[in-house]
DNA sequence: GCCAACGTTGGC
DNA sequence: GCCAACGTTGGC
């Protein structure tokens, strides 16, 4: 089992736009980007973990977590001239975008916001943390999953 | 809105 | 295959 962080902007699919969907579950789409599209198209398969990221957001954070429930499919969207995403080169014969399925494990009791995140030493070499890290799908280590999930349900005191 | 950090494109 | 120009992302 992999461990993945995901990105999406709170009013385009934020977290509340998941747990409101039928079965709490979504297609994870528009994608477009080669890095990225290989690791939903690749790596990333049935029972695997996801930290929910919300980026563009005040503040960002990662704000709950979710479970891959389908591996890499073609992603029907890059066909529709109308969608935000259409790509022509991409067909149906040879599809170059992916998507994957994931379904709403959890929506945290409090938001980790980046500032925060950045104060935990264990989660000092986390890709989202590192400058110039631009990509909506990026691997987590188990390790810092377990170290975000625990600390989101840590009460936190009053300083 | 600014800007740094990338990715992509296309001329050569 | 180099590299400049351009586009996009996303924190601030």
């Amino acid at each position: 089992m992999r461990y993945w962080l995901l990105k999406t902007e709170p009013e385009c699919f934020g977290i509340r736009h998941l747990e409101a969907a039928p079965n709490q579950t979504t297609f994870w789409d528009g994608v477009r980007n080669y890095q990225a599209r290989n690791m939903l198209r690749d790596d990333m398969k049935p029972g695997d973990r996801v930290l929910y990221y919300h980026s563009n957001a005040d503040p960002s954070a990662v704000v709950g977590t979710a479970k891959v429930v389908r591996g890499g499919y073609p992603d029907h969207t890059a066909q529709d001239p109308k969608a935000d995403h259409y790509d022509p080169k991409h067909t149906a014969m040879n599809p170059i975008w992916y998507v994957v399925d994931v379904k709403l494990d959890e929506v945290f009791p409090r938001e980790l916001a980046l500032d925060e995140l950045r104060s935990v030493p264990a989660l000092k070499s986390m890709e989202l943390l590192k400058k110039g890290s631009r990509l909506s799908v990026m691997p987590v280590t188990k390790a810092e999953f377990d170290v975000v999930v625990k600390l989101a349900h840590k009460r936190v005191t009053a300083s």
